[in-house]
RNA sequence: CGGGAUGUAGCGCAGCCUGGUUAGCGCACCUGCUUUGGGAGCAGGGGGUCGUCGGUUCGAAUCCGACUAUCCCGACCA
């Protein structure tokens, strides 16, 4: 008789409480999220609870960002939860774009308010109107300013971290002299998101300009880095953009320039949410769980410390995992590293614990490693298992964060070249969408009307025109019109 | 907001059709013992106003209505 381990998981058995992705991938999400106990559902309809552990990716993801930001030359700052319903009127595009979607407040300290207020969806609005007061000449441009802050849009149709009717995000606003300047900013702040993104949460993103139909109310012209999940359908994971005079008019941001005359100011704005951490769950994650890359990871790696001798473990083992620990957590300039102690749990439930929430390196220390000077070292991505000396770990384990970092990177990267298709015309492309899912690269100049009939024929949306084929040109797919740029289209999230 | 489904212990579910003692099961949790290297075994135990409100009835988890929440499919979005 043969024995068949099974094939997707080297030989161990599937975490049970989990449903597997191929059976459904909208419960295996959600499943992930409750087992990882990264966030909870709130009393109120489309609110979410972020628990401790999805706060401390959270941290971390802020972390990158803002310095990020910092060393481009923005501050921080605070403005208010509340707008005069008003403000959002001045625009017209954005109030058309965001009033359906607003909570109103409409009574305070027992009255009736004059004027309602709306609970802020984005801050272009009263942000314009202080950057009217503090702006008179060009040298007091350009202003950077960036906000970490919660929004609220009233949706229809929430799912935690993608869409919930409050979310916590990073909103940059800033004012300029000319349109070149913002210009730059704006494609200076999508490639700072494309780099974090890469580098720190491992998500190839492909940063390119939308379309007009998929365009922030308000905006001339908005860049997103699109990034495809593991089923195969695109998230926008942040947006930037360049808004013309158009908020500078509604909110009379004007200002001296160097001739003597009066000019309105251009100005941008950027954002990347909690969304990201949708982002990083579907797409590094398995049916085991959580998997983290290390850089966004609260937890790097965790020592457990095993012994069926109770003196041992206590005198020994545990006394040395905490040596390790604090080496560790030295080299790796943080608290990353924690010991589980919890000898009530045999070693398995301790493994299991920790590899569905996601942490990176399990370092095993029991009696047979630590008669020798070892650990044993096994990897969340891989399931690869190795022993390493005790010296030799402050080498390591540096090592091996950095080389799951890569490897969730270039799995994701692989995965999505492996799932983008080419259409030349619109019979290929139902083809390769009803066929293969995925992203699918064609030549298209169709307007706001023709993204309108391509969705309802397929459900695919035009994700962007990808800056990397700024210079390519071809026939039109729909239209059949000559000279049009390339774009990507996939269902989206 | 349209279409569909579901709300019974932390999680997953049975019971409902055909109302009738103290509402069950698996996992998780607590105590004890035995265990301990990819989800342990035995024994004992705790935990429920059966989503909410109202109706029918002598009697409602069960029948009826409204509301609410969640999930799925659409339209909308970071």
């Amino acid at each position: 008789m043969i024995f068949i381990k099974s094939i997707n998981d080297g030989g161990n058995r599937m975490a049970k409480n989990i449903t597997p992705k191929e059976q459904d991938y909208s419960q295996w999400y959600l499943d992930v999220i409750r087992v990882a106990e990264l966030a909870d559902y709130a009393p109120v309809r489309g609110c979410m609870v972020v628990r401790p552990t999805g706060y401390s990716v959270w941290e971390l993801i802020q972390k990158h960002f803002d310095e990020a930001f910092k060393e481009t030359g923005h501050v921080n700052a605070s403005f208010p939860l509340l707008i005069p319903k008003s403000f959002l009127e001045k625009e017209a595009e954005h109030v058309e774009g965001f009033a359906p979607e607003c909570a109103v407040v409409t009574h305070a300290g027992g009255e009736e308010l004059e004027e309602p207020l709306i609970i802020r969806p984005t801050s272009e609005t009263v942000i314009g109107y202080m950057y009217s007061k503090w702006v008179q000449s060009w040298r007091d441009l350009p202003i950077l300013i960036n906000q970490w802050c919660n929004v609220m849009r009233w949706e229809k149709r929430p799912r935690l971290f993608l869409r919930t009717s409050e979310f916590l995000w990073q909103e940059g606003h800033t004012a300029h002299a000319t349109k070149e300047e913002a210009v730059e900013e704006t494609l200076l702040m999508l490639e700072v998101y494309r780099r974090i993104m890469a580098d720190e949460l491992a998500l190839p993103v492909l940063p390119g300009e939308k379309t007009e139909g998929e365009r922030f109310p308000g905006a001339d012209n908005t860049y997103t880095c699109e990034t495809m999940m593991s089923d195969k359908k695109a998230l926008q994971a942040g947006t930037s953009h360049y808004l013309g005079q158009n908020f500078a008019k509604a909110f009379d941001i004007k200002f001296q320039n160097k001739n003597g005359e009066m000019d309105f100011a251009h100005t941008t704005s950027w954002g990347v949410s909690m969304r990201l951490i949708g982002a990083l769950i579907m797409t590094h994650s398995d049916n085991d769980g959580l998997v983290l890359p290390p850089r966004v990871a609260p937890t790097k790696a965790v020592i457990i410390p095993i012994s069926t001798d109770a003196a041992k473990f206590d005198e020994e083992i545990v006394p040395k995992a905490k040596e390790l620990k604090t080496i560790l957590n030295k080299t790796l300039c943080g608290r990353f590293v924690q010991v589980d102690t919890q000898q009530h749990l045999r070693p398995g439930d301790r493994f299991f614990f920790h590899l569905q929430r996601g942490v990176p390196l399990r370092l095993e220390l029991g009696e047979k490693e630590f008669a020798v000077g070892k650990v044993k070292v096994v990897r969340r991505d891989t399931g690869e298992k190795m022993e390493i000396t005790w010296e030799e770990l402050e080498k390591r384990i540096p090592e091996l964060l950095e080389e799951i970092q890569n490897n969730l990177f270039d799995r994701a990267l692989k995965f999505r070249k492996e799932n983008t298709y080419q259409a030349a015309d619109m019979a290929q492309f139902r083809e390769v969408l009803e066929s293969k899912g995925g992203f699918v690269e064609v030549f298209f100049d169709g307007s706001k009307e023709d993204e309108k009939a391509i969705k309802e024929a397929t459900g695919a949306t035009p994700r962007c025109y990808p800056l990397e084929y700024s210079e390519e040109r071809g026939r039109c797919f729909y239209t059949g019109k000559e000279g049009a740029r390339k774009a990507i289209f996939a269902k989206a999230y």
